[in-house]
DNA sequence: TTATTTAATCGTAATATTGCAATGATACAA
DNA sequence: TTGTATCATTGCAATATTACGATTAAATAA
């Protein structure tokens, strides 16, 4: 039915798979990547960099900015984001842990 | 339109991308989990453990199956699932130096 | 052989996501 | 004030995802 049963999971299940999901698409993979070279950036020179329309670009900066990884001020007519330094160590975190969970141990399965 | 134009951006962030969007449902975590804990199961298994219909987990395992990240073995007559171990490796890596290129820095830009 | 068990696949319905043109809203310049 | 630049929002179309009942296929048990 394309709705997810968040209610038969854990917290911790659901707050992964919102991290996901934000790097689940290669424009915004790319709007971050180009957020660490440049380390700030506004939504034209993005429509330039990435060559999506300024209203899809708003839209995946957006979805960045509601989960925090991104934070954006105003500058003048314009809006500068970058990288939100403790949101982006605190997924780096939780990445970390869920991939460390597995001790590839002495014997395979199947 | 509902479609990622690929095209616009490079092998590695589509990649990147396609490895999120296996962590991007709950379900999928939670399996993997499951897997991590129990070293192997089966679909029955999974299904009495998530709540989820049998349909819509085979459906996940597949999902998951076709990244290579689990692979299945038939057990006579049912399938043993397990996490691959090498694959595994290679997604951490992958998200690992995603996230280590971001240097916090100094100053904070916005 | 005839059940039974297990899991993949098919078909379908509901919801989510992606992308963009058009429109607003705001800041600033002329 | 009027124009311009920048970005958010709205509305819509196309595609993707999620979920599950029903069916199918394969292995095994009776």
């Amino acid at each position: 039915m394309g709705v997810t049963k968040s209610d038969l999971f854990s917290t911790t299940q659901n707050e992964l798979a919102t991290y996901a999901k934000v790097f689940a698409h290669p424009a915004r993979i790319a709007i971050l990547q180009y957020l660490l070279r440049a380390n700030t950036c506004c939504n034209t020179h993005l429509v330039e960099e990435l060559g999506l329309a300024q209203a899809t670009i708003s839209q995946h900066l957006k979805e960045l900015k509601n989960l925090g990884i991104i934070q954006g001020t105003v500058e003048g007519v314009s809006v500068n984001y970058c990288i939100n330094p403790e949101k982006w160590q605190e997924i780096k975190d939780r990445f970390t842990v869920f991939f460390d969970s597995y001790e590839p141990g002495g014997f395979s399965c199947c």
